[in-house]
RNA sequence: CGGGGCGUAGCGCAGCCUGGUAGCGCACCGGUUUUGGGAACCGGGGGCCAGCGGUUCGAAUCCGCUCGCCCCGACCA
């Protein structure tokens, strides 16, 4: 077998579960974001897959492959050819035809249905496919958790009622837990935002993990768990909070004091005392959006306020432009023209400071209608320490997660623009209602070793494990001990029980090293100094724990301890 | 796309500042001794110093450009 294991940690990794996938010998780098897989790492990848068709064929989907190559007219009928941007590899073939490699095939499958189903009876409709994708990621980085190339699930419902939608994401949100919880994981399904695929709600499969990408928040409680994106920001309301005297404007001198801690400590107040003014350019228009100091802008919720397809904050240029001051002094007296959207954590403040719209100024005693009058007050803020559960009021909790799964209601969009359509019972032509379901396969092979992992290792999930028993003669040359160690092979594999056999002629340490290294669970070292004494070691990877068994009954102690582990 | 780092043997790195025979550790090949947690000694093989161009008698080293990889940010199924 190629299991080429490395004693030290290339430099290009610096993710746990880079260096040990590469350490392993599971994966090869062939060019950024682009990997090879090894004997060693496709088995595991294989084995996610295997649990992953189980549960989605019980669940009543059923597998189909897709190309990985689809013509430009597809992409151009739904616009994602416009919308879709460089992360959408496209290439000509030899008649110099548009084609893209797939990101993901919503396109492709809506077309499959559109000229095969035709009538009601033909559904509700469920179909997946395990393939590789192509996304030219801006920067790929992680190894497998944020490659260009990667294998994923995508699965898509088709169904003829919004009921029964519901009910095929309902199916698949099962599934999922099913399938991750098979997998040993442990994660939260999360509310998320839509983004550019479109549709009316999402559950995103959190695992847990400290370097996720991805921020989270949940109710202690188990009432709301949401991706940050999205997460309401609701902070407590100060009780009896007395009606405060609106003091009078005046306009301070902050010689060259542009940020918010810069201010803050000048004033002698805190940042919480503060309106910040950001400038957002959305679309084609200027946007002031005014939160308090010590808060943070929620681009997403702002986009999905405004409706609106590209914003970021504004640059410089733009900044200098609308306030006619340098960038640090910007503020929502005087402007004229631009929409002002507030936070609704501002609403309460009152003798707060902003920008001044001029160098080296700023306002202190500002007050809402008085001094400034926002055209709407919303929730545009990210979540933070302190903020409640929509749901019960408890003090959420934060943590970050790795995305491995994504479900999406997506409704009629890939259907309308596709006219992908049916007849109903009384023969009436209507939309067909999607959902559609992603697991990124190389990204739980990841969070799994993430999840499980010492200094010396991984440490597999029996379920994901390439092999179940490392069967690790120490003494090649010693006929004994090759003859109980090929004894012990073939009877685990009658038994069905995955083995590897490390029969490389080389020094004891180095097979030690290497087996925690792989990870197995169960190790089984047959070497002649135990023979004599006429014992075989067993030893328990996650745990540490060795035993020693007779070579006679060895097999069936085996069989036991791969029963209790995990 | 902006900022930063790096590119020298399969892997990890030194050498570059101050130009003059390309090195170290691991890995690999042969030999001897070893043999239960990455052995010791002896002897070997292996390099377009990322590429292209320039400066120079002479470039891994100085200068310019290009490519690749990694990190941070912006961005994002």
């Amino acid at each position: 077998m190629l299991l080429p294991t490395l004693k030290e940690t290339p430099a290009e990794a610096d993710l746990i579960s880079h260096q040990l996938m590469l350490r392993a010998g599971m994966i090869r780098n062939l060019a950024a974001g682009i990997y090879c897989y090894l004997p060693l790492g496709y088995k595991v990848i294989r084995k996610v897959e295997h649990i992953i068709r189980e549960e989605m064929n019980r669940a009543g989907a059923q597998e189909v492959l897709l190309p990985v190559l689809s013509p430009a007219e597809l992409w151009q009928e739904s616009k994602r050819w416009e919308v879709y941007g460089p992360e959408l590899i496209r290439l000509k073939d030899r008649h110099q035809r548009d084609f893209c490699l797939g990101p993901t095939h919503e396109e492709v499958i809506t077309d499959l249905v559109r000229r095969d189903v035709r009538s009601y009876r033909e559904l509700p409709l469920n179909l997946y496919q395990i393939q590789t994708k192509f996304r030219d990621e801006i920067r790929p980085r992680f190894g497998l958790m944020r490659a260009r190339e990667f294998i994923m699930k995508d699965g898509y419902s088709f169904d003829g009622s919004e009921t029964e939608a519901e009910e095929s994401y309902r199916r698949m949100y099962e599934a999922y837990h099913n399938i991750f919880k098979r997998c040993g994981l442990d994660f939260r399904a999360v509310e998320a935002d839509t983004g550019p695929i479109g549709g009316s709600f999402s559950h995103e499969f959190m695992v847990l993990a400290d370097m996720g990408e991805d921020r989270i928040v949940s109710c202690p409680g188990g009432d709301y768990a949401a991706n940050i994106e999205r997460a309401h920001a609701i902070h407590p309301q100060e009780k009896n909070k007395l009606p405060i005297d609106l003091r009078e404007l005046e306009q301070v001198v902050t010689p060259d004091m542009k940020t918010v801690e810069e201010v803050s400590a000048f004033l002698g107040c805190t940042a919480g005392d503060l309106v910040k003014t950001l400038v957002v350019q959305v679309d084609n228009e200027v946007v002031f959006t005014l939160l308090r100091g010590d808060h943070e802008i929620n681009l997403t919720k702002l986009r999905n306020l405004l409706g609106s397809e590209q914003l970021a904050l504004a640059d410089e240029e733009t900044i200098v432009r609308v306030t006619e001051a340098p960038v640090g002094f910007a503020g929502p007296l005087g402007i004229k023209g631009y929409k002002i959207i507030a936070d609704l954590a501002t609403k309460e403040m009152s003798n707060f400071v902003t920008g001044a719209n001029k160098q080296d100024r700023h306002y202190i005693n500002v007050n809402w209608e008085r001094d400034v009058i926002p055209a709407q007050y919303a929730d545009i803020r990210v979540a933070s320490a302190g903020d409640l559960c929509p749901h019960c009021r408890k003090p959420l909790e934060f943590s970050r997660g790795i995305e491995v799964g994504h479900i999406f209601k997506l409704g009629t969009k890939y259907s309308q623009a596709l006219r992908a359509t049916y007849l109903d019972e009384q023969g009436r032509e209507q939309l067909i209602i999607m959902g559609c379901y992603g697991i990124g396969v190389g990204r739980t092979v990841a969070a799994a070793i993430e999840q499980n992992h010492d200094q010396y290792g991984i440490i597999w999930p029996k379920a994901l494990a390439p092999f179940k028993v490392l069967l690790l003669p120490l003494d090649m040359a010693d006929q004994e001990v090759m003859n109980l160690t090929s004894e012990y092979y073939d009877g685990l594999a009658q038994a069905g029980i995955e083995c590897l056999l490390d029969d490389r002629d080389v020094r004891p340490g180095i097979k030690f090293k290497d087996a925690d290294l792989i990870g197995i669970p169960l190790r089984v070292t047959i070497g002649a100094r135990d023979l004599k004494l006429g014992t075989v070691e067993l030893k328990i990877r996650k745990t540490g724990q060795t035993l020693k068994s007779s070579p006679e009954q060895a097999p069936t102690t085996i069989k036991q301890l791969l029963e209790q582990v995990d």
